[in-house]
DNA sequence: TTGAAAGCGTTACCAT
DNA sequence: ATGGTAACGCTTTCAA
């Protein structure tokens, strides 16, 4: 197997040589060094525009022990989650010169070990584990020396590590809050299965909501499904209808249950949001594209990729290692099925 | 802004000491190169274990002049196409140990020019331009000298560039041949707006499927929506469903069009697919998530990912630059919206 | 079969 | 203010 050829470079020493300058001359003229006269200055840069000098990042690396990239390994990259992060972190990270080396470690401990080394090997200057799956945590930073490591979507205690993950309880509030102002009285809850820290979390910020309001809590509104699954959210549905009296707005742990929450509502001929209105939450991608748009608690998604990238560079720059659980807020996505 | 110290990490040179050789003959161990006794060269790989040695790749890159690194700019990092493809490009890549590196461009032109440029200094080996929206074709062979390039989801016929995308001739083929296979007879088609290359091609695989099979073309079944969003396809299915007689099936050239004709159908009573069989086409992630989950003729995006990754590996390894536009198959996903 | 030495393109130290 | 030289960690002649 035969390898190509590379293209021959302009180099420094090309730009030095044009200059009539020597290749240290040269180098400190680029790098806006002190010490060296703004004739000569001048003369070089003009000389690395002529040739089109961009200096080689590889041999930088290689002198400087510093590569301007961060490797981020995910857990699951065809998710739709994924992707928005993604973005996130590409968009905080090119800003300072950084690139980004994508690995996918299928949620696989023996293959995200693999891709950790080989990022390593490439000299990365940090790492951001994404994981959309749950993970045994801790497990990744024994291999990782001193490479700074930031936790995106799943979080971690482990000392040094900071994590960016969605602040459910927050959203929660926000998402009863809003039926709340919509002059709803009566808001049924629908959670995803129990034992999850989600679950938890989310039940209770429409707890807190509710008791802020003066509301009580009622524990005959409070449905809970096995999966997260639309089917179940469906048989939840089911339930809900069957209620004496039926509630004036239902929220809802995620997008999946409100949608065959609407769908049981609607097999019944409960028009929403007019007779009840249902609030999700993630935004998913297929949430704008029902028959009634679902109105729902945005993950945060994005901004948490930026600022997963921001916690990255200030820990490659400035050594700061703080370990701490970032929890970003959520926000609202109006839709139909809320009303207006 | 003060840098980290990075870490101390094992050298070749370390390997060769605790080895007791030189060097250049651990590296020729390690490499396994001939002209080198089986004696040291176990010393030398034993010693490498001990010692945990992985190889900087940065000078490995530096001295070869290969990165085993490729670039990825996409169009819009966002979509929700981009991450099967990506998928499917890092799945090729990973096993020929190359890895990417990801850039966004947002569709624009300077900023596009920018990454190449930053990709072209880190070396890259090649570049995979993942266009979604439609980009001026060629532009940026300009600056790439000889670094290959693949395009993918877009397509160029510039010389020595080879293109990926979707065969949306054959999937409209696929997709009409479903429905008649499922016993439909009058198959009305809903089309995009004109003037794109896809529906032109959708279009003709749908003619192509019917007069394979005996049917006649008819363009009275035929609606053309002026855009591709969902509302458009609502208005046509109102027009579908007050025609004379109902066909009992409906071919939309994607799946927001899908849905919006499902819409405009359920409103009006009729049963799908009962009384209509629906097929989209695209396979977006919303699809299976409607109340009557789409049949729809899947994009083989992940498929296209590998292609073009592998395309790249081979134009880098044998510098083979063929400039052929390949047409990946689509493929089929059942649900319950064509019946069972 | 082994090892010394040169070189990849850059930066940094220490002279001048 | 400028330039020679060494060094980053590796591979690859070339000579022994």
């Amino acid at each position: 197997m035969t390898l190509r050829n590379p293209s021959t470079k302009v180099t420094i020493l090309d730009v030095a040589r044009l200059a009539g300058v020597s290749k240290s001359t040269a180098s400190k003229a680029l790098n806006n060094q002190n010490y060296v006269s703004e004739a000569t200055r001048q003369r070089v840069l003009d000389a690395a525009q002529k040739l089109n000098f961009s200096p080689n990042k590889v041999a930088q690396s290689l002198k400087q022990k510093r590569s301007y990239a961060i490797g981020l390994i995910t857990d699951d990259l065809e998710g739709l989650f994924t992707t928005s992060m993604l973005h996130g972190v590409d968009e905080a990270i090119i800003s300072h010169n950084f690139n980004v080396i994508l690995c996918n470690s299928f949620g696989d401990a023996a293959r995200e070990k693999a891709r950790l080394e080989m990022l390593l090997a490439r000299q990365i200057d940090g790492v951001i584990l994404l994981g959309y799956k749950v993970r045994e945590r801790g497990l990744p930073a024994l291999v990782l020396g001193d490479v700074p490591v930031v936790y995106l979507y799943q979080y971690t205690v482990l000392p040094g590590v900071p994590s960016v993950i969605p602040d459910d309880f927050g959203g929660a509030i926000m998402g009863t809050q809003h039926l709340l102002e919509l002059g709803r009285r009566r808001i049924a809850f629908v959670n995803g299965p129990p034992h999850y820290e989600v679950t938890h979390l989310r039940r209770e910020g429409y707890r807190h909501a509710l008791e802020t309001a003066g509301k009580p809590y009622d524990p005959n509104l409070v449905f809970t499904s096995r999966k997260w699954h639309q089917n179940f959210g469906y048989d939840a549905g089911k339930q809900l209808r069957e209620l004496a009296e039926l509630p004036d707005a239902v929220f809802c742990a995620s997008d999946s249950l409100a949608i065959g929450v609407m769908d049981a509502l609607h097999e019944s001929g409960h028009r929403v949001p007019d007779d009840i209105a249902v609030v999700g939450f993630d935004n998913r991608p297929y949430s704008a594209h029902q028959r009634r748009p679902l109105t729902t608690v945005a993950l945060p998604l994005k901004a948490m990729g930026v600022l997963a990238g921001e916690l990255l560079i200030d820990a490659i720059m400035n050594e700061t290692h703080e370990s701490v659980v970032h929890r970003v807020p959520c926000y609202l996505v109006r839709r139909e099925s809320s009303g207006t």
